[in-house]
DNA sequence: GCATCCATGTAATCTGTTACATGATTCC
DNA sequence: GGAATCATGTAACAGATTACATGGATGC
């Protein structure tokens, strides 16, 4: 947790929060700017030689007590969530058979695909004594396609008939 | 499906498709007036005596030849989710027990207010014989809160002990 | 009769995405 | 040796949220 770069901090988000919080680039660092405005985070030039120079950042107390104020309470932004299928599906009458089928099959393509993909981090999060914070969080994206995939198998008969 | 206001059109989304395509009340008007600049739909001013005059909008033939030439195609727009007490969860390890539980608990409650409301909906679907495609879509709703309900029943005993 | 909601939007601001820039390194 | 990737970001633009405005109707 000690200082990092943008850059840097972005890539860590880009493995772990961004599967159910996604920041781009740049989001990241225009966070640490206001971050920095309110006196959270303090950045320090770093220069390099063969790398472009860079900024790393580190919690202020101010930020640390900010942080501990946050995770003291229960609270939690609301979620939400773009499903671009479901918005296409809502129209289904008015597609052509097979694009239908056609389109369910790939949702069950991601859907696999993300399956596999978070039950090798969950495994590896259950052996490696780690967090077993960060595991829940994945195990959840693993029930999420698993209910997807068992939705695709309940719906698709009816609606490729 | 005819001539609708930005209002109408708002409440009808707000009712449907908001569920897994969020948009608020100035983007359906912003997008109502991009889709015109592209010749897709058309405004026409409709005076009013008792309440504001409005502008109602209806598909041009090129609006309605793009709406089946994507209805054509199977692919969709990627799913994008922001879930917010994963964020929290993620750092877990530094919340207070109390605060873990009542988080954890407030999760569970909006997650079977959401299975409540979502298998109403589902069952007037059935019901009815209208869409099987917008039953489909509330459907994955609520096999989704199904498996947030399971994944509590699952993970919290590890996460509060 | 006062407060709230309904039906209509517009305006200001904040957030987020995409494209660009650049020298070193690694891949084929 | 040319193309892609990495490690740094910045800049321009598009998308989204929040606040504001307003007169009639409706609830208490």
């Amino acid at each position: 947790m000690n200082a990092m770069s943008g850059y840097d901090l972005w890539q860590f988000i880009s493995q772990s929060v961004a599967h159910f919080w996604p920041l781009s680039k740049s989001q990241v660092y225009a966070e640490l700017d206001r971050l920095q405005q309110r006196g959270l985070v303090v950045g320090t030039e770093v220069p390099q030689e063969k790398l472009p120079d860079k900024r790393t950042f580190e919690l202020t107390p101010q930020g640390a007590e900010a942080l501990q104020a946050w995770l003291a309470e229960p609270g939690f932004e609301p979620s939400r969530a773009r499903v671009g299928f479901l918005v296409k599906l809502f129209f289904g009458h008015g597609m052509p058979p097979d694009a239908l089928r056609e389109m369910l099959q790939r949702v069950r393509e991601e859907a696999e695909q993300q399956h596999a993909q978070l039950a090798g981090i969950v495994e590896i999060l259950s052996a490696s004594k780690a967090s077993v914070f960060m595991r829940a969080t994945a195990l959840l994206g693993l029930r999420d396609a698993e209910a997807t995939i068992a939705w695709l198998d309940e719906v698709t008969p009816e609606l490729t008939r």
